[in-house]
Order: structure tokens, then C-alpha cells, then sequence
DNA sequence: CGAAGGATTGATTAGTCTCAACGCAAGTGG
DNA sequence: CCACTTGCGTTGAGACTAATCAATCCTTCG
């Protein structure tokens, strides 16, 4: 398994093995569509996904829900360790899915045992942000069909990263109506968005298994660059 | 003047002085629409506005741009200090504008010189991925009206807690094809919208200077709430 | 006084939403 | 093992928000 924490390039074998202890401390198995936090709780735990699928949300005063953000194996939910503070966004599952949770002092502790770790952290806050200012981008820019072109582009890279895919292939759990609360689109929309795909040859989507046939050519209609991820600074990827 | 690395509520006079001097020490002053950053640019210095307005923007191969935060007095444009990396976005200045270049050694030192200090960074870090998430809801989620409004409470909000306000009015030195940009919506449809709120006597918007006479209805068309913006970590705004 | 950037207006169109219904597959309880 | 439910995907018709294109009007400033 590749956790991005420990993708980090530059761990040695001791702060992976570091890493990997404080994650089997506390692991918690959770069903599908299961609040992890939730908005205006306080938070108390670093939660590291596992296994599975989750989702960063917000939702507006009149029910009205954005998904910002999907976390699947290995990423860090909320890396907001140092300060205290209470949640402004929830998080939940989407599939089920195996989390561990760090106590914020074990964290801390480990951050400060080692400076490559630390660094680490402030890599993933850096790559959270980037990814969220992509977002804002493809939605206040992106026609509907590059935007969920776009999002098939990332998750499938940021799958493609921790090992995940298997060629053109990867699990894709997510409904029409997750797609729509992530792209500010609607359901139907996003259906007959999906559909176009299909016929342009861009996409296999069915049995939440996503094909992605010509990867190159659907990177380039949604204008996706993979810049914003910064995989320079992640280890190579295993070879599945 | 109120920075918001010694805004951070923990702060001791001697930690205020440190940053106050650290700040000093390099002091640009640029033209209106003037890149101070482009992306692909290696980042070398961390940026904090003294004075006047600034953006963050994304760019689409194709030239479609996409502003992603608005800098005023105070803001760190680029807290990314410990993980070396190309810029995914450019920073640009909106009116002139006083900068305060920190050779990353020098703010690497301040930071290890002080855990205070260092939280307050990790603080600014919370609030800046806070209001992407929140520029990501608005725009997936409101409509062009509430996006505005949204627009017109955060800056509100956040010039007043540096001092940037006086009474029910600010300098808002954005044009209404900036909006447009941040937004996502085109100028001639910001121009629209503003005209009705006008009608509705939420706001007032000529030369350069935003009057909102009933910001508690605003906030509420705008679904806008504060919290995601942590003012609990910040010191009392200073007295005009 | 002229130029330039910004704001405003009008007419038309495109993209996306809304509402509503229907289909299909998988799971559940009797 | 079948009838029912439930969740998800698909389809259609029509409405509406926001985009586009193109002028025109201000205002500011050299």
C-alpha cells in the first residue's frame, strides 16, 4: 500500500516504518455513506483513508451540497494537526471504507521526530490546496464536459499513483449524482454529459468500472495538466 | 497595520517585532496589473501585500482565466515555504501595490525561531485552503446573484478585521470584469446582477468604493457565514 | 480634447436546469 | 423463490439562467 505521506520522496526506511505503526494504531472499518466529521465538529483526530472511497463536502444553509474533494487510499483528510479548530466542511464515506485514526499528539510527535516527515505534511497541504484551486478553476471555466473529463483525468492519475488502475481500467465508485454534486452540474445532466463521452470513444463507465481508452486524448479535451498534483515529489509508483 | 502572521491571536510583542522586522527587510512597491509571479516559476521568496490589492489566477491552455483568491493588506500570497516546487498559478497585482519579498531562508529561520510563529503559519494555511473550498461551494453551488453578494461579504468581512473598512463602505478597487473572473460568470452578466442588487438596495458600487448598507441581509441572500474564514484565531481588529 | 478602459444596454442564443416519468438491476422479506 | 422496494441510470419536454455579440455611453486622464 502507498500512502501518501510516506510517498513522500525523500523518507528514509525507518520514518516509512514510523508512519506505517502510528496508521495501524487505530483503524476503524466504516459502511458506505457514513459521516466521518462533520461541520462544526471539533477536530480531534488525524484521519488517513485506508481503503475505499470518501468525500470532502459542504453544504449551504438551504441544503444545497458541493462535494470539494474525493480521498481514496492513502490520502490524508484533514492534515490541520497544529491548530485547534472547529470543522467547516464534513466528511464521509462514499464506499466502505478502512480508516485510521491518529490522535493529534501521536501526530505531532511524530512530526516532530523527524523533520523529512514534517515535511511531508507541508507537502500534502501544499498538493490540497493545489487540487482545490483546480476545482474552483474547472468549475468556474470548464464547460460541463471538460469538467467531468477532468475529473475522470485526476482521479484516474491520483489512482494511478498509489497503484490503483489496472491499464486503461480502475474502480470508480461514484454515482451520476456524486459526479453532479462534484462538478456543479445536475444528475440528468451529468447522465447525458456521460453519454456524449461514450460515443466520443473517451469513456467506459459502467458497474462503477471506469475505462479510459484514450487517456491522452481525454486529457487534452479537458485541458488537464497534471502539474497541480506535484507527483515530482512522490516516489515512483509500485508496479501493480 | 494588521498582518495576518501577527494577526495570529498567540503572539508575543518580541514575536511581533520579529516579523515586523523580517518584513522590512525587502520592501517592492509595483504597478497596478503587474505579474509578481507567473506560472511555472520556481517560488524563491514568500510574498506578503503591505499594501493595496493583488489576485491569484489560474490560466487554461486555451486562455480562459480563473481567479482564485483576492490578496489585500496583510495576506501571505504564498505560504508554501518548506516544500520546493514550480508555481501552479500566477499571482498579479490589481491596484499598486507594496510587497514584502522573505527570502525563504530568512522565513525558515523566523518560523524555527518561534513554535508561535510557526502556528500562525499553519493557521494562514487552514484559512487559505478554507476559502477555496468556499470559492469552490460558490461557484458549484450559488447562483450568480448569491455569488456576487458571496463575494462582496467575504471581502467586507476580511478587510474589516484588518481595518481596511469604515462603517458600511471599503475601497474595492476590482472592476466588474475581475468579478467576472473570480466568479465565473461574464462581465456583462456581473453588470446585470449588480444593477439588481442595486435596485434592492444591498450595495452601492461606484469609483472604486463598495457601500453595504444592510450587511446582515446581504449575508443572508449570500448564504454567507464567517467561520470558514477561523477569525477566533485572529487578534480583535484594530480600532479605526 | 482625444483616447482608453470600464460600464451599460439590447437582442439573440446556448447550455444547463427542472420536472416528471420510466427502466433496470440488486437486494429483501415473506 | 417471487413480489416488492430501493437506488441508480435514462429519456423527454419545456423553462430559464447566463453567455454571446455588438453597440453605445461614461469617466478618467494624459
Amino acid at each position: 500500500m502507498s500512502l501518501h505521506l510516506s510517498a513522500f520522496g525523500k523518507l528514509s526506511e525507518a520514518e516509512r516504518n514510523l508512519i506505517e505503526t502510528v496508521l495501524k494504531k487505530r483503524v476503524r472499518v466504516l459502511p458506505a455513506r457514513y459521516d466521518v466529521v462533520r461541520e462544526g465538529d471539533e477536530s480531534r483526530v488525524v484521519h488517513v483513508v485506508l481503503d475505499g472511497w470518501a468525500q470532502r463536502y459542504k453544504q449551504l444553509a438551504d441544503g444545497r451540497r458541493q462535494i470539494l474533494t474525493f480521498f481514496v487510499a492513502g490520502d490524508l483528510c484533514d492534515p490541520n494537526v497544529f491548530v485547534p479548530r472547529t470543522m467547516d466542511h464534513s466528511i464521509s464515506t462514499i464506499t466502505p471504507v478502512r480508516l485510521a485514526e491518529i490522535p493529534k499528539p501521536d501526530f505531532r510527535e511524530m512530526i516532530q521526530a523527524s523533520p523529512n516527515i514534517a515535511q511531508a505534511l507541508w507537502w500534502i497541504s501544499l498538493v490540497t490546496v493545489a487540487i482545490q484551486r483546480e476545482w474552483t478553476t474547472s468549475i468556474g471555466q470548464r464547460t460541463a464536459y471538460e469538467r467531468i473529463a477532468h475529473l475522470f483525468c485526476e482521479m484516474f492519475v491520483r489512482l494511478r499513483t498509489v497503484g490503483l488502475t489496472q491499464g486503461a481500467a480502475c474502480d470508480f465508485p461514484l454515482t451520476q449524482s456524486d459526479i453532479a454534486e462534484a462538478t456543479g452540474l445536475t444528475q440528468v445532466h451529468v447522465n447525458r454529459t456521460i453519454q456524449e463521452m461514450r460515443r466520443d470513444g473517451l469513456v467506459e463507465l459502467r458497474h462503477r468500472q471506469l475505462v479510459l481508452p484514450d487517456l491522452d486524448r481525454l486529457m487534452s479535451v479537458a485541458l488537464f495538466s497534471a502539474s497541480y498534483l506535484h507527483l515530482d515529489h512522490i516516489d515512483k509508483p509500485m508496479l501493480a
